[in-house]
DNA sequence: CATATTGTTCGACTGTTATCGAATTATCTA
DNA sequence: TAGATAATTCGATAACAGTCGAACAATATG
């Protein structure tokens, strides 16, 4: 734990629990696949999604996954921006990294 | 993402619950502190530590502590060990490194 | 054996979370 | 402007989680 001294456990705490329900962690992982270079996604985009894409995939209503999205980026694992009638998301490729360090011995 | 096909998004997320409490957190990263060789540990024993030191040191009782470690311990991020009245903890490596492997792209 | 220390289990209480459907807002297009 | 599409907000409900203190169990030691 290379950076456990300076970290804010509840910050910290707040983004496990934004990945600590299945369907939260679905869209997280799909957003994240869809953000590889050279990966085939399963989502239309290249590297975003919408709500709308992510709720058919996982079989959620979209209020639900409205829900989750908003979680998501509030604890800024996640961003997202307006074009037209949908949202795109995408994951933060910082915080991202942030965790991995977190793991690194 | 390295594996965010083969990973198991409910397994992930048990894991990820388990450190979305601060107070558990805490104690995940108290524990992973003291693994690390040469790192000065906040508690007395070199890499392991018990439920009394870890609620001492988080100020919390220790029926909660010993909740909490139940928690870490079930979802394989701790392990523990009697040595005469007290239960040793310490974190489980692998875990933590395929913890870091989840989020390395 | 009696007592102290350490940890677990149990019950209760309080607060939070996930989910859905209905209503509402925003944007696009015919 | 009217209708369609996409997303958010709101209210309700059911389930779950964190914490504590009391009671209990295990171990050590005088």
């Amino acid at each position: 734990m290379s950076n456990y001294k300076t970290m804010d456990p509840e910050e910290f705490a707040e983004i496990f629990k934004a990945l600590s329900n299945p369907n939260r962690l679905k869209i997280f992982t799909l957003l994240a696949s869809c953000c590889i270079p050279g990966t085939v996604s399963v989502l239309d985009s290249d590297d975003t999604a919408c709500v709308g894409d992510l709720g058919r995939e996982l079989d959620i209503v979209k209020s639900t996954v409205s829900h989750h999205i908003k979680e998501l980026r509030r604890v800024g694992l996640i961003r997202t921006r307006r074009d037209g009638q949908k949202i795109l998301c995408w994951v933060d490729p910082e915080l991202v990294n942030a965790l991995r360090d977190f793991f690194a011995f």
